[in-house]
Order: structure tokens, then C-alpha cells, then sequence
DNA sequence: CATTGATATGAATCCTACG
DNA sequence: ACGTAGGATTCATATCAAT
């Protein structure tokens, strides 16, 4: 399977030919059914030039379900039993999409709201602004584990963890791309910062990413910047030059955020790991934060309160008469009259490894 | 058909007694169907209570779906032809009830998102923290007239016309009903600030609410704030008896909000009006702000530019090589060498009314 | 009475590595 | 595959106690 392509031709044909289980996550924005009729003009009478390409006409909804129950079964097929697949839509086509696939057996994990501070307004005051875009988000299926980012996610939000609205402006600017005569090349291009959340959340460095809709190629574009693969499936060969053209200007760039460094996990430490290091003694006394005595180490990894034998953490969790507790950060030790947490020993012994 | 009522009972059962085309607009927050499987314990360790009531248990996504078609089903008959319909929910069951919806026929005129300032974290750090629900509001079919007031929507929100995305806290305080042990009396109490959005956007004074879910009553509540009529469908003894004392509480409220003063239309006013009360002569002289002459009044309504004769807005759109302009705003009379819009004869017309 | 800090809680499909 | 046990994980707001 050749990596970081385009494929040409049709969606369905194409995704048939991919082989099983060998995609790690799915990022499809595919045709809206947008049934409008008639022209829709601004307040000003100039045409407003909305989704009206050819690809946008489907007879009926029906027709629409089997188009997407057949790209959607393929999907489902070609991913990793640990990927995952975003799927964006608007009210036209959303609930038909995530309908099929809660039928299909995927997971859903989040559906995510793209907010839009500067929205196509709604001209005519017969309804509200439409100002989102749904995005689903799911899993293979109900059990299957999927690559979730959430340190690196919390970090760019500021330190809290991030939710299930996004607030993105629309694609406008440098980043909107342009044909010769000034043109929008796509009519519905996405902005890159939506697809660098989405890749950001949900791939691990080096993952493949499939875009069955690959249009002009926002997917693959942010997929090679935070050096992920992608595979594209397009029809339109002026799209597809875009594409190309635009994904190889990408600079790939490398840090602690594309790289996932954020996400690894301290090894874990054991009690007689820290007392054979001489950080804690044998019969340790273990006070709470009030230099209340609590326990006192015993072997076998566990504390002892004379009653009974249980892991630091199910202490705690008995102290507080809760279901469970972090014993690490409830317990201490005295040294010189001050509280030393088992948290900062073992802080200490793993900066020694 | 009683109103100002709340019927005990089976929601289908209920909603089938009620006759043909009788109810403006319909609320309906049905269950859920989170699928949620054993405890879930907070980061301090103890239990989190969230919803956990037989009413949102179901054996399967199908008979999920065969219930909502029945009660949907009997929502779209009982809904006049000029009526629509809000209904609200999350991932779990968003999904299944538009493509049911928009299966029946139903016309989508909006999906609303509800975004939570101040949603419950997610405590185990698994995907992004849930921060939204999804209404999605519907006219009878696809060609019925519903009711939008536009201009009092805009008005309550800065002037500005209002989007699809809503920030509204969720429900807690003094506005949370509790019993007499402080508990709280229902798992999903929504806050009145959105049931003060669909209902102030969606209907006019005097007008039917139903709402087939009815709960501890907040579509009531706001209903008869706003000097709306309501009735509610409600099984749970305990939930109607907290709503009927809640209900019985509030103030109706008379305003131009309330009353959809904001969205009254000035009459129109034609051409040969303005020409009978004498504000325009025979055969008047039409220029641009530019003092152009580009036409003269001819009779029916219409102008002359010497080659076609239109109305002033499509003559002004010819002028202009657009599609449409509004002709009241872009032409002018000549008085003692200056100029007079046609939209200040109109409205001096209106004002001597 | 004002301010500060601790505690409670809200529609939730809420863990994972190891044996 | 499955059971067990280690141990990582939260944001905004309301209420109430303490200063």
C-alpha cells in the first residue's frame, strides 16, 4: 500500500481495494445533501455562490443512505481495530451519517461542534445563523481501544482539558486556496486548524490517515506536517493538482506536541523499589497531610494499619471511607519534623533512573 | 382540549387521544439512552450520580427507534400545518431521532447546538469532556410556514441576528428543584434560558406548547411566563406534582419581547398610493444618488427607463446589473435641487396613516 | 458584612497493564 | 481471553463555614 498518495476515481472502488485493518484513522467530509432550490442571493443581489457542484445532487435521501452505508461499511474495514474515523457533516447529512454508523457497529466516542466566529450569515432572517459544522468521532467498534491524546489536547487549551466544541474560524485568506482567476478552487474547504485538532487528538506519530474526500487535500496537508502518512481518494483532477501542489510546500515540523512526548507515561514504582533505593525504611511510618499516623509499610508492596494489609492506595481510599484514593499523594513521610509525600520520593527515584 | 394542563400517563398512549392539528409547537426532551455500564467514580474517589432512572433504559438501539417513530409519528399529526417542532439531545440518541425525523418528512430548519459553560468534566481523561447537546428544530414538512421571530431574536441578542450556537449555563441553584432532602427531583432539568430561546423564537402569544416528556415542567414554566399555553404529557407522580407547584409560581411577564411586538411588519405601500396622497406626480422623475435620471413613474406600479418597463426594484437591479435591489432605497426625487429617497416618501406616507 | 477557602455537584456511552 | 489490582484523573459554580 503506497503511502502519502492520492488514488483517483471512485470512492467506494478505491477504499474496496485498500486491504483490511491497515489504516489508522479516517477524517471523511463527504458531499452535503444540501437540497436547495432556486438561487440564494444576498441582501445586496449579488449570487452567492454556496455548495452547488455536481457532486451535490443526490435524488433522495435514500439514495444518499446507500452511498453512505457503502463508503462507511468499507471504512469500517480498512481501519485498525485500534483506529478510529471522523466523520463531518452539516443538518442536511449529520444525522443520516451518524445514524449509519451507530448501525454499523462504530462507537461513538464524541461528537465534536466546529463553532464558527464568522459565519456565512443567514441573509434572508428565516432562521438562525447556521454557525457549526457536527463532527462524530468514533471508535471501530464498542470495545476496540482507540489513540486518544488527551495531555496533548489539555496543554494547548491552556491547561484544561479540552471539549466538545471547537471555536474555528472558516477557511479564508492565504490558507483558502485559489485558481488562476481568483476563484475558490473547493467549495468547501476546511480549515487546517480544525484538521490539526482531529489529527492531533487521535494519531500517534508515523499513522497512516485515510480521507476518502480528499478534495484539495487539508487532511494530507496537516497529516505531513506533524509527520503522519496520508492516503487521499479524490475524482476531481483539479482538486487533485491542488492538492499536490499545496502538500508539497508543507514543512514538516517536530516538537513535543506533533511527536506525542506529552503523552508518555513515567514508569511505574513499586514501595520496595523505594525502600531498597533507601528512599523509605523498613516499617516506614505513614502519616495523612495532618501528620495524623496512619500506617506502616509491610512487605509485599503493601501498608498495614494493625487491622489490615491493603495497597497504599485502597488505605487511603479506607481513611477517607471513599471508594478509592490516590495513595501516593495522600501518604507522607516525617523527616526532621516536616511531610515528605510518597509522590515526591517517587518523583525523586525516577529522576535517579 | 384542555389547557394549561398536565395529563398523567403514556406519552404515545396520551398524544394519540389529542386531535389532529391543534398545537403550535412542540418541546420534546426525550430519554437519552446512555448506555452507560457500572459506576463511575469522581477524581476525589466517591460516586457520580448522573442518570440512572428506569424511564431511560431500553433493551436496543431498535426499540429506541421504534419507540420515537411512534411518539414523532403522533407529534407531526397533532402539530398544526403552520407548527414546528424543537426536540433535544446528546450522541447517544441525537442521531437516531433526525434521521427519524427527517424519514417522516419533517423539514429541518435548524440543529441548535446548547453549549455548556460549566459542563461535568471528564473525570477519567477518555475524550473530550462532553460540553454540548443538540436541538434540532423541524417545520411540519417541507413546505409548511412556520414561525421565526427574527427581529426579536436579533434584538435580544445585541443587535445582532442570532446563530446556532447557544451558551447557556446548565441548571443548577436556586432555578434546580430539589425535595425535601435536598436532592434533586430530576436527573435532566433543563434551565429555563433555553426553553426562553425556543419558546420566544418559535411561537406567538396565545399559542399551544406541548410537551410530550413534560418532567418537573420548565416548557410549562416558561410557557406561561411568556403568556404561551401549555399542556404536558408526564407519567412520574412526583415529577407532575413538583411541576404544578413550580408552574403555579410564576409571574407572566407582558412586554414587547413577550408579546412579538418587535416583529410587526409596516404596511406596505404601493407606487399609485404615494402618487394619490400626492407625494409623487404623473409621470414623476426618478434619479440615482447620483442625481442620474434613470426613470419616470408609469402606471401599475410600475417605471419606465424608455426600453422596459418594471418595478423600481428590478429596474434598479437592471441599473445595476445585479439580480435584485431594492428600488425604495436606491431611487430619488428631485425637490428645489435635492434629492428625496422614495423610501422617506414611503415612510412619511406611512406615518400620516 | 465582606472575604476567603473548603466542599458539593452536574444527561457519562469515563482505565489499563499485567498475570 | 479474562480477572485482578495498580493508580491516574476534574471544571465551573453554588453553598456554607471560617476568618
Amino acid at each position: 500500500m503506497q503511502l502519502d498518495t492520492i488514488l483517483q476515481g471512485d470512492c467506494v472502488k478505491i477504499l474496496k481495494s485498500l486491504p483490511d485493518k491497515s489504516i489508522d484513522l479516517i477524517f471523511a467530509d463527504p458531499p452535503y445533501f444540501m437540497q436547495t432550490e432556486g438561487e440564494l442571493l444576498r441582501v445586496s443581489g449579488e449570487k452567492f455562490s454556496g455548495v452547488s457542484d455536481k457532486w451535490d445532487k443526490f435524488e433522495s435521501l435514500k439514495h444518499y443512505d446507500e452511498f453512505c452505508k457503502a463508503w462507511l461499511t468499507e471504512c469500517q474495514r480498512v481501519l485498525k481495530d485500534c483506529g478510529s474515523i471522523w466523520v463531518i457533516g452539516s443538518f442536511q447529512n449529520i444525522f443520516r451519517l451518524g445514524y449509519i454508523m451507530q448501525d454499523l457497529g462504530f462507537w461513538i466516542i464524541n461528537d465534536v461542534i466546529w463553532a464558527k466566529p464568522n459565519p456565512v450569515p443567514n441573509f434572508k432572517g428565516t432562521r438562525f445563523c447556521n454557525a457549526h459544522e457536527t463532527l462524530i468521532w468514533c471508535a471501530k467498534n464498542k470495545n476496540s481501544k482507540y489513540t486518544f491524546n488527551y495531555k496533548t489536547m489539555k496543554f494547548l487549551n491552556n491547561d484544561k482539558q479540552e471539549r466538545s466544541v471547537w471555536n474555528i474560524g472558516i477557511c479564508i485568506g492565504n490558507e483558502r486556496l485559489k485558481d488562476e482567476s481568483g476563484k475558490k478552487v473547493h467549495s468547501t474547504q476546511k480549515p487546517e486548524a480544525l484538521l490539526e485538532k482531529v489529527i492531533l487528538s487521535s494519531t500517534k506519530t508515523g499513522d497512516i490517515v485515510l480521507d476518502p474526500f480528499f478534495g484539495t487535500g487539508t487532511s494530507g496537508a496537516v497529516a505531513k506536517k506533524f509527520g503522519r502518512h496520508f492516503i487521499g481518494i479524490e475524482q476531481n483532477e483539479s482538486y487533485i493538482k491542488s492538492a499536490k501542489r499545496r502538500i508539497s510546500q508543507i514543512n514538516v515540523v517536530q516538537n513535543d506536541i506533533s511527536n506525542g512526548n506529552l503523552e508518555s507515561k513515567p514508569p511505574r514504582v513499586s514501595l520496595s523499589e523505594l525502600q531498597r533505593a533507601g528512599l523509605l525504611e523498613s516499617k516506614q511510618k505513614l502519616y495523612d497531610k495532618h501528620k495524623n499516623f496512619i500506617c506502616t509499610l509491610a512487605d509485599n508492596d503493601k501498608v498495614t494499619d494493625g487491622q489490615d494489609e491493603l495497597s497504599i492506595h485502597k488505605m487511603a481510599a479506607k481513611h477517607l471511607n471513599k471508594s478509592n484514593h490516590n495513595g501516593w499523594s495522600y501518604f507522607f513521610i516525617q523527616k526532621d519534623k516536616t511531610l515528605i509525600s510518597l509522590d515526591s520520593l517517587r518523583y525523586k527515584y525516577r529522576d535517579s533512573l
